[in-house]
RNA sequence: CUGCCCGUAGCUCAAUCGGAUAGAGCACCAGCCUUCUAAGCUGGGGGUUACAGGUUCGAUUCCUGUCGGGCAGGCCA
């Protein structure tokens, strides 16, 4: 429809005479409904190359414009706007095209099947998953959900760093667990990890429990002596712990990469040598330095440590290289803020690669930080004494769905608050309740009505000629557009907004008509516009991985 | 001190990539269930979009500066 009132808009431009060069014609949704169903600003773009009044444009261009079965009038308001309202004819179409496409509705091919890898989530394994990898997790794969609805072929990636400082650290406190002595003990180390669940990983491996995670089973030895063996044990242990939270999730990955790997199979060292090769590193205080400068940032990074180790830096681009190389010519990176200084740093390092990868590679969504409320309180992280809200006290306290929408549903560069006494409420506070309920009416009506459903595709949709609905129309119609901006503006909030005025639409028509009439024509009409409100509240809950209830 | 993000109603947040009178929910006030789910609906009050400039037909949106909040800034990750 949009499409057809561009054309004839062109038209209308080349009948009098308008060069519309590199001026593309933009059709905007009014506000209101007193604008028309779409508006135009072609007239205000005109004025200044035409040297004409607005208004005089827009006139001139209403004179021109070719008739259309689709259009019941045109308007010209404001300083040069024309608004355009659709005939009835226009405004059904909607319906019929929602029926027909059904799952696929609001579905786009702009991604034409290319691969592309999201890689989100990639907690350290020294711990449990908290309310910030939720928020990654649940903007992470509501990405990836966009992208597969947009034709995108998505592989969903996890990184475990499982190598370095933070893993010595967690080995030692497991260690010294084993060995009875805890984080109030004066030996503690400074930089050990105190949490209750160190203690359980502890008396995991000296109770020889056996771990079942993904593609390993690893036995805990009982032994406090073997430092190996319990590094070993940790690490699967939290693993298999993430990996439980994260299923409870709904959140699946295709590709667990692990950092240890990129050193095992000599990725690491094969990044330093091209680095040197390239020419962009040089020695100082018995370190190697790469010359990031050259790319950006606002000091060289030291790669290999005077001591011989390499830092954090040389394995992420080790690892961006490989992501390269296995083809994804698309990548984004879903990240706390707090990470953000690794994005030059990174950049930096595969540009010295020289191997041909554009300076914007990879892209990054960055989530920026979450605060807990409960009972009116902020809910204080502490780090020292290893207690903060993890992601499965959320889950089990106020479920999957509010949880999932509460962290999806705001601009991720925006500080979140996350009010648990709303969440978990079942009342209208609720948003995601709001939107599930919409859809679990209409699902009741349907029920009681004892007509066959596929008939409401021949129904004729004339009778649909009052107010609401012709604002839930124009809203379903909305919802392919809304689902295209969101995946290529990586917004999955967009649909969290939508979904709610969709909901809210219903609802007012709900208590504004009744469905199940005595007059079949109005009925079988009512019924096949609310089949397909409920079509696209499906289809958009699913873009966030929701669940869209039959009753509640 | 430097860099990045943010600043919108009392609170939590929107605003379709520069559009028309800045919108919802919560809270507050007043109404709507013998009728398809009241987890709902209708109406009301509440704003100098932090502040000051600039760009133009038009700015919450873009640019500059100031103030305020958050996060980073190690041969840690």
């Amino acid at each position: 429809m949009k499409q057809h009132i561009i054309e004839l808009l062109g038209q209308a431009a080349a009948k009098i005479g308008a060069d519309l060069g590199h001026t593309e014609i933009i059709l905007d949704r009014p506000k209101s409904s007193e604008h028309g169903d779409f508006a135009s600003n072609l007239a205000m773009q005109l004025a200044k190359p035409l040297r004409q009044n607005p208004r005089a444009i827009a006139e001139n261009l209403v004179k021109n414009l070719p008739d259309s079965d689709f259009i019941q009038k045109v308007e010209i308001a404001g300083a040069g706007f024309i608004n355009f309202f659709l005939s009835n004819i226009a405004k059904t179409a909607i319906v019929k095209a929602i029926q027909s496409k059904g799952e696929q509705f609001g579905r786009h091919n702009v991604g034409e099947g290319q691969k592309v890898q999201v890689e989100f989530v990639s907690a350290n394994p020294t711990g449990p998953l908290h309310v910030g990898h939720g928020r990654g997790a649940a903007v992470g794969d509501c990405l990836c959900r966009l992208l597969e609805a947009t034709g995108w072929d998505v592989t969903r990636e996890f990184y475990y760093n499982d190598a370095g400082q933070q893993i010595d650290n967690l080995t030692l406190s497991v260690q010294l667990r084993c060995k009875g002595i805890g984080p109030d003990n004066p030996a503690w180390p400074e930089d050990g990890y105190r949490g209750d669940y160190i203690n359980d990983v502890a008396n995991a491996y000296m109770a020889r429990l056996t771990i079942d995670a993904e593609d390993q089973h690893i036995v805990g030895k009982g032994d406090p002596n073997n430092t190996e063996a319990i590094r070993h044990f940790a690490v699967a242990y939290l693993r298999r712990e993430q990996d439980a939270d994260l299923k409870a999730f709904q959140v699946h990955f295709d590709v667990y990469s692990l950092e240890s790997a990129l050193y095992t199979h000599g990725k690491v060292e094969e990044t330093v040598q091209d680095l040197v090769t390239s020419g962009h590193t040089y020695e100082q205080d018995d370190a190697l330095w790469l010359r990031t400068t050259t790319f950006g940032d606002d000091k060289d990074r030291v790669m290999r440590k005077s001591e011989g180790g390499y830092t954090y830096f040389v394995p992420d681009v080790a690892y961006h290289k490989d992501k390269w190389q296995r083809g994804f010519k698309r990548v984004i990176n879903e990240q706390g803020a707090d990470h953000h200084s690794t994005i030059t740093r990174v950049r930096a390092g595969l540009q010295a690669l020289d191997i041909g990868i554009p300076q914007d590679w990879p892209e990054y969504v960055l989530h920026q930080m979450v605060t807990v409320m409960r009972g009116g309180e902020e809910v204080k992280i502490s780090k020292r004494a290893g207690s903060y809200v993890t992601l499965r006290d959320l889950i089990e306290e106020v479920g999957c769905d509010a949880t999932r929408f509460f962290l999806a549903a705001r601009k991720a560069d925006s500080q979140l608050v996350f009010d648990i006494d709303i969440a978990k409420a079942q009342t209208n506070d609720n948003p995601v309740y709001y939107i599930q309920y919409a859809h679990a009416r209409i699902c009741s009506v349907l029920n009681q009505w004892d007509g066959d459903i596929n008939i409401l595709k021949d129904a004729d949709l004339t009778p649909l000629n009052t107010a609401h609905e012709a604002a839930l129309m124009q809203r379903l119609a909305e919802y392919p557009e809304i689902v295209k901006i969101a995946a290529v503006e990586l917004t999955p909030h967009t649909i969290a907004n939508y979904l709610k005025d969709c909901a809210s639409d219903l609802h007012s028509y709900y208590n504004d008509s009744k469905f199940l009439v005595d007059d079949e024509p109005t009925k079988l009409a009512r019924l096949a516009l609310i089949t397909a409100t409920r079509q696209v509240l499906r289809n958009g809950l699913g873009l966030l991985g929701l669940s869209a209830p039959e009753k509640m």
